[in-house]
DNA sequence: GACGGATATATCGCTGACCGATATATTGGC
DNA sequence: GCCAATATATCGGTCAGCGATATATCCGTC
């Protein structure tokens, strides 16, 4: 359930608005926000955080997690974070209006208690 | 917003839990019930009444709606009434409950407020 | 010192869903 | 007689979703 990009997207933005963060702690922060329920896997979360990139909704830098044992030259693990831009701050703001004009839609038609049998 | 085929099973088994109906008519109702946001166009709509017949969570059955002057033996127009199914009944339910879930989901990130600026 | 599981980022391309465009026919108002 | 509205229906090109896959580091433990 609900892997598709539209919420995605707002997932995304929303907990890229509460401070920065990078792409493998996002996957463990909507598990654990969604208890469960929003699985963001690699397939969909990278092609989307390059997306918004593309889009200028967040940027990005490099940081490099360096071992315990700095001796040795080598790279290290790396981290990119992500941090929201001020157009994506206003692009969540869109997105939320448009989910809750989506669900009052919604609302509209399950609010509504079926009548008895028999044509209308 | 809302054209996908998902949203549209959930409010046409919506409608036909208020009474039988057809075609016409349920664009109509949607369209009304939701002011204007909610388009179920025929691409949408007629593929996804054949579908729901073939799982059987719904029926139809055919109506000659003769002119005024029923002089002529020719056909007339045709209606096809869809009715909903015990099965189609419970599909409902499922949905519906899919929906509130899904709905818990997103709010637990939308109803957050932005802290300020900063990393984690 | 090497193995495995967790951490971390990233791309590719198949499948299949979506729905705009289109077709057909009747009815009613002017 | 014509046009808009009523009414049902199919088709197939486009495009997106995302599973599968690749690569590399880190750390505990045996």
């Amino acid at each position: 359930m609900l892997t598709g990009n539209e919420s995605a997207e707002l997932v995304v933005l929303s907990l890229l608005s509460e401070g920065a963060s990078y792409g493998y702690q996002l996957t463990k922060d909507a598990a654990a926000r969604s208890e469960g329920h929003l699985r963001l896997t690699p397939g969909v979360l990278y092609p989307l955080l390059r997306q918004l990139e593309n889009e200028g909704l967040i940027t990005s830098s490099w940081d490099t997690v360096r071992a315990e044992d700095a001796e040795d030259a080598g790279e290290g693990r790396k981290r990119k974070w992500y941090r929201l831009s001020p157009k994506g701050k206003r692009r969540l703001g869109q997105r939320v209006a448009a989910y809750e004009s989506l669900r009052r839609v919604i609302d509209a038609f399950v609010g509504v208690r079926p009548r008895e049998e028999g044509t209308r």
